[in-house]
RNA sequence: GCCCGGAUGGCGAAAUCGGCAGACGCAGCGGACUUAAAAUCCGCAGGCCGCAAGGCCGUGGGGGUUCAAGUCCCCCUCCGGGCACCA
């Protein structure tokens, strides 16, 4: 048998000293008595590792091992790891290698989100080309990575910044261009003027520019490229409800984010003869407001109708058919004028104003309309008054300060009176037109109808302009006659089971809920309304009038007008000897040999699209590329992304919940009508971490409370930092840095180094193998108890809720059992094969969270082969049994005694030896019992009086 | 204003199903080893009263449910985050 054998070949006998040493005749031993030095350790794996690529491979698809795939959120190059980044990552990389372990084939991969503007300025400051910045940082920051001994698969790596990554950025913008989902429009956007360049939000500082403190920001209108992100808001808000292993918080704030309402669009008539030239000429504008009246997507007017065998109908909806001549009459005269020079003329009117509510339940209360400023009625209007004018621009400029500020919630209302009127089609009323600054053009139809009885908003405003207020909904309860009025209005917007309709025509005495839906289906029955939804998320603008970052592959022709570049033509590259200065505008525009071009159509000279894209498009679908990182014949080898996603866990932090989660929820879904993926969400799992904060702040430069990752693995080494910020607190929450807590970490983990390799040389005279309950020794038993007892628990949290700080502990309170068991372990009353046991258990467990002492306590105790290949430790519930518990004894619900008693004593037993215990005893003499609560395994409480 | 989190010793935290509140670690105190220090090891450690045995109080505050509440229910305070004249 192998245990005796082993034990016969123990070299030194145990007799020798009471507690067992190794015998310094062995090099090892000289080696066991040294101290845990990280500095020696670590460098000494680090080149091992990098000798061998293959290592953190994950393996082919044909292993038949189930694939699990680990992300962490790819970092920005700044150009070092910030303490946010080790914690980001130790929690990933634990994850990984504990994966491996349990027999997974493991995708760890990591990249570089490479474009942006950092790279820009970096260039002004210190004269060095982006790129060249931006790749001496991933070197430096893969190093550090390297150091930290993360397990990611660097034959992987994706870097957003080269052509074979950002060429397709380039393709997918083609094909959703053909689609109908990449459209060009004028936007607003921020613009300095001092820098003379259109910012980015994050940018603008409170209203003011970042570099010009003094400077505010305008708006100013620019021809823009979008993504058609608004076509999938129904299909991105219903996918949240499958995500049940996402942040209740992540989906909440998407939720937010799309903001579906549920409501009606109403027609009001223009009162006849208010504005003779606005009859019939459907304009584009109002097309489009028209067609999002209809609930149907708006489609821009210079692009090709969409593609009419759409795979499921989700992705691009039908051009709005009234329209359809007009605009592509106007798409043809416009596409022949130069980009710069194009301007789209405001809308000139409508015979009716359309109106989002979702109370057409209270329309017979409603006293007015309120248009936002920026509606094309009111510019008509205004076109005849120049009193209006005058009055509609300061409305205009309150709003822009307001929105400047960031504070357009708190802007006080204003508003002015159009002189027109419009019909209520429910009642026929003449309603007052009014321009106000608190209606939004981008939301809704840009226009409101007021009723101050059951708005706060119209409240206030017709209390300050003396406008009628009429109730029409009162508390059912409370509602004595219909035609008299009388009884208690609700409170303001109330639309709960016990309202009740007044004045409201034939719906007097609806419910408001049941009136929504009757009413809704009179309007549109008589067609000038329906039920319909409208959505806060809008299309995604991607121009950047930035150098660093994908060029949109768009050519303008004066001829042909917008050509989009020839597939086969990809990449257009960013050319890289470029003066980076700080004169406005895109920086592209003024190389020459970059904008002129010829016309793919015609052959004739053309000029290309000088903004590059938003780098968020970058990081959409990053994530599909690593399946198939070199693959050059399209954007991912499809083969490759169906076995690998969806993306099992991923992990990051909570800032990136609305943008970045949303445009990649929204690229697979694209990419699924593309036919390309056939999942529909990226993500199954995803985790989002805590901040790392430091004397109460988070850790920034300007509170200079940071703390360097590289200084901490200089004094302590990486796995000491590394499982630091796993121990410190649970992963979601945030973390408090503290020192000292490094340095406690770096003491645990030298006592697991001095207690390894103490034993090693007894430990390598066993084999390795399962133990049973039956042939342990007495004295290893309470050892192996609480070994098994540790790899049930640690086990648990990394399968479940991943709280590694208590898994951590649990390791330690193990350590300490076995500090104290030391005399029985380091003699003879413990066999070779129970200490190998013991150890050998140990260092698996310490594997995924400090991977360098782990390997090297794994090759002190003989072993050669990879340690992230081993099996997890498999836990013995017999040998993790404890035959006695101790169980809190109450009286009256407080703690009084502790019994000990068997484990799993029944109720009878529990209930005698509770009341046999002295305490007990003394403390219910000469009361009576009333009656005794047992819970096995739990407590026994006596209720006495 | 609305929607999420959170509040436990001197500090970071634990208590996963309602059952010994404070595991584990930091800082602190005492001791062993040492000429000394470092390192290491052992012990103490929520508050108040008490020589002690022991008692009382204690998980942001107030109420409730229960044999039993940090944990469940209701109300409130404070801190952090998100959204916000979104019609």
């Amino acid at each position: 048998m192998p245990s005796e054998e082993t034990a016969n070949q123990r070299t030194v006998p145990a007799s020798s000293s009471s507690t067992f040493t190794a015998e310094t005749a062995e090099p090892e031993a000289r080696a066991a008595e040294d101290r845990y030095r990280p500095a020696e350790i670590e460098p000494r794996w680090q080149e091992r590792w990098a000798s061998r690529p293959e290592l953190y491979a994950a393996e082919p698809r044909s292993s038949g091992k189930s694939k699990y795939y680990v992300l962490e959120m790819l970092p920005y190059p700044s150009g070092k790891l910030h303490m946010g980044h080790v914690r980001n990552y130790a929690i990933g990389d634990a994850l990984a290698r504990f994966m491996w372990m349990q027999g997974h084939n493991v995708l760890h991969p990591m990249g570089w989100d490479a474009f942006g503007l950092p790279a820009e300025n970096a260039a002004l400051k210190n004269n060095t080309p982006p790129r060249e910045w931006t790749l001496g940082n991933i070197a430096a920051m893969r190093s550090q990575m390297q150091r930290l001994g993360f397990s990611y698969d660097w034959q992987t790596e994706v870097t957003t910044c080269l052509p074979e990554y950002y060429r397709w950025n380039q393709w997918f913008f083609l094909k959703m261009y053909e689609r109908g989902l990449a459209y060009r429009k004028k936007s607003k956007v921020n613009w300095c003027p001092q820098c003379a360049t259109v910012l980015a939000n994050e940018q603008v500082v409170d209203g003011c520019c970042w570099r010009h403190e003094e400077q505010i920001v305008e708006q100013r209108d620019i021809e823009q490229w979008f993504l058609r992100t608004s076509n999938y808001s129904q299909e991105l808000l219903d996918g949240l409800d499958g995500l049940t292993a996402w942040p209740d918080k992540v989906k909440t704030m998407q939720r937010n984010w799309i903001g579906r309402s549920e409501g009606a669009t109403v027609d009001f008539l223009l009162e006849t003869g208010a504005i003779e030239a606005a009859k019939d000429d459907e304009d584009l504008d109002s097309s489009d407001k028209k067609a999002r009246r209809e609930g149907r997507a708006v489609l821009p007017a210079r692009e090709p109708p969409a593609a009419p065998d759409e795979p499921d109908g989700r992705a691009a909806a039908p051009a709005a058919p009234i329209s359809a001549n007009v605009t592509d009459a106007k798409a043809e005269s416009k596409a022949k004028v130069a980009p710069e020079a194009q301007s789209v003329p405001e809308a000139v009117g409508d015979a009716k104003i359309s109106v989002f509510t979702t109370r057409i339940d209270t329309i017979y209360g409603a006293t007015s309309l309120q248009l936002a400023p920026e509606h094309p009625l009111v510019q008509q209007f205004v076109a005849e008054d120049a009193a209006l004018s005058k009055e509609v621009a300061s409305l205009l400029e309150q709003q822009k300060k307001a929105r400047e500020a960031g504070d357009i919630g708190a802007i006080e209302k204003h508003g002015v009176f159009t002189g027109h009127y419009a019909l209520n089609p429910f009642s026929q009323e003449r309603v007052p037109i009014w321009v106000a600054n608190y209606v939004l053009w981008n939301y809704g139809t840009g226009a409101v109808m007021s009723v101050p009885a059951h708005d706060a908003r119209d409240y206030e405003f017709a209390q300050k302009y003396g406008l009628e207020i009429r109730i029409v909904v009162l508390l059912r309860r409370t509602a004595e006659t219909i035609e008299g009025g009388g009884g208690e209005a609700p409170m303001l917007p109330y639309t709960g089971e016990d309202s009740l309709l007044i004045n409201s025509g034939q719906f007097n005495t609806l419910g408001c809920v049941e009136a929504q839906h009757k009413m809704a289906a009179f309007a549109e029955e008589h067609g000038f309304g329906t039920a319909s939804v409208t959505y806060r998320l809008r299309d995604w603008g991607i121009s950047r009038q930035r150098y660093w970052g994908t060029p949109i592959p768009m050519i303008y022709c004066d001829r042909d007008g917008i050509v989009p570049v020839p597939e086969d033509q990809l990449p257009i590259l960013l050319p890289e000897q470029i003066a980076i200065t700080q004169q406005g505008g895109s920086p592209l525009a003024r190389v020459p040999e970059f904008v002129e071009t010829t016309c793919p159509r015609c052959g004739g000279p053309a000029r290309r699209e000088t903004d590059t894209m938003d780098t968020f498009v970058d990081s959409s679908w990053y994530f599909y590329r690593y399946t198939s990182a070199k693959y050059d014949k399209g954007p991912f080898d499809t083969d490759a992304v169906a076995y690998w996603f969806p993306i099992d866990q991923y992990i990051g932090g909570v800032e990136h919940a609305i943008l970045h989660l949303i445009y990649s929820r929204f690229w697979t879904r694209v990419m699924r009508d593309m036919k390309l993926i056939t999942n529909d969400e990226p993500v199954t799992r995803l985790f989002t971490q805590g901040m790392v904060i430091r004397n109460g702040a988070k850790m920034s430069k300007s509170k200079g409370n940071v703390v360097s990752p590289d200084e901490m693995i200089a004094r302590y080494g990486a796995d000491a930092t590394r499982m630091y910020a796993l121990f410190a607190a649970p992963p979601d929450r945030d973390l408090d840095w503290q020192e000292d807590g490094v340095a406690g970490v770096s003491r645990f983990l030298a006592k697991v180094y001095r207690l390894v390799s103490k034993y090693s040389v007894r430990a390598k005279n066993a084999e390795f193998r399962p133990l049973t309950v039956r042939e342990v020794s007495p004295a290893a038993l309470k050892s192996l108890r609480k070994l098994h007892q540790t790899i049930s628990k640690v086990t648990q949290d990394f399968g479940g809720r991943w709280h590694f700080n208590t898994s951590i502990a649990a390791i330690m309170e193990l350590v300490n059992a076995l500090m104290a068991a030391e005399p029985a372990l380091g003699s003879d009353q413990a066999t070779d094969l129970e200490v190998r046991h013991i150890l050998q258990n140990l260092v698996l467990l310490l594997a995924p969270l400090a991977p360098y002492l782990a390997a090297e306590l794994w090759e002190q105790l003989g072993n050669t082969d990879d340690l992230l290949r081993q099996p997890w430790p498999a836990f013995d519930a017999e040998l993790a049994r404890e035959d006695e518990v101790e169980l809190p004894v109450q009286l009256n619900g407080k703690l009084k005694s502790v019994i000990r008693v068997a484990a799993g004593a029944d109720e009878k037993t529990l209930s005698e030896a509770a009341l046999a215990d002295p305490k007990i005893k003394a403390a219910i003499e000469g009361k009576q019992i009333v009656k005794v609560v047992v819970v096995p395994g739990r407590a026994v409480n006596i209720v006495v009086k």
